[in-house]
DNA sequence: CCGGCGATTGTCT
DNA sequence: GACAATCGCCGGC
C-alpha cells in the first residue's frame, strides 16, 4: 500500500513508484503511466532549482502533496511531491489511463482510454490552481492509491529523457510504460477498476 | 517596470 | 512541420 513514506525520498528514486497507482479528483480516475522526475538544487530543469517561490512552494512541503502549476498560460499539470520538508522535489504526472465507467465497449466493458501528456492529464482530472498543495492521502476529492488498489508494473516500465526542457537535458529522469494498453492484461485492468 | 520564455497542445499547411 | 494561444516568473535595466 503506497503511503508518504514511499515518497520521502528523491524524487528520481522514488517516481517508479506511481507507475501502476491510481490517482483521482471526484469521479474521474487515472492509472499512472507516464512519469518525470523533477529535482531542487541538484536539478537545473526543476522549478525548485532556485529555491523556493510562490508558485514552487509546494515542492519544498512535505511529500504527497499536490503541485500543480500553469504551463504556458494555458495547462494545469499536475505533481506529487517528494522528498523531506525544505528540499524541492516532484514527479510530474504526463499520461496514463483513463477508466469511464459510464462508457461501455461494444463488448460491454468500461472504456479504458490513454491520456497521453500532461496538460491533457490536467485537463482529465479538472486539476485547478486552487489545488496546489492539498493532501492525496487522506483529502477528500483528490486521492493517491497505490499498490493494492492499482497495478503492478514491476520491471515493465522504460526510462528515458525528459520531454518539452532546455535544461539538464541528459537527466534520464522519464519513467513510463512504451505501450499502456497492452502493459496489462485485461484481467489486471479490471481487477484495478474493481478496486476503484 | 519591462520583456523573453517555458515541465504544452491544437490547428493549419 | 510550423506556429499561435496565453500568462506568470524571473532576470535585467
Amino acid at each position: 500500500m503506497l503511503d508518504r513514506s514511499y515518497l520521502a525520498g528523491p524524487a528520481n528514486e522514488v517516481a517508479t513508484y506511481l507507475l501502476g497507482a491510481v490517482i483521482r479528483n471526484s469521479n474521474q480516475t487515472l492509472i499512472i503511466t507516464d512519469t518525470e522526475a523533477y529535482g531542487g538544487f541538484d536539478d537545473p530543469a526543476s522549478h525548485a532549482f532556485k529555491g523556493a517561490t510562490n508558485r514552487n512552494r509546494s515542492m519544498f512541503g512535505q511529500a504527497g502533496v499536490l503541485y500543480v502549476y500553469l504551463s504556458y498560460g494555458i495547462h494545469r499539470c499536475i505533481n506529487v511531491v517528494t522528498d523531506s520538508e525544505g528540499i524541492g522535489g516532484a514527479i510530474l504526472i504526463r499520461g496514463g489511463l483513463a477508466i469511464t465507467k459510464n462508457e461501455l465497449d461494444s463488448l460491454g466493458r468500461p472504456r479504458i482510454s490513454v491520456i497521453s501528456g500532461p496538460g491533457r492529464v490536467g485537463k482529465y482530472l479538472g486539476a485547478e490552481l486552487s489545488d496546489d498543495g492539498v493532501d492525496l492521502f487522506g483529502g477528500l476529492n483528490w486521492q493517491l492509491r497505490g499498490n493494492g488498489s492499482s497495478l503492478s508494473v514491476g520491471s515493465r516500465f522504460s526510462t528515458g529523457m525528459r520531454i518539452g526542457i532546455s535544461k539538464a537535458t541528459d537527466f534520464p529522469w522519464r519513467y513510463y510504460l512504451e505501450d499502456p494498453l497492452d502493459t496489462f492484461s485485461e484481467q489486471e485492468l479490471l481487477f484495478a477498476l474493481n478496486r476503484q
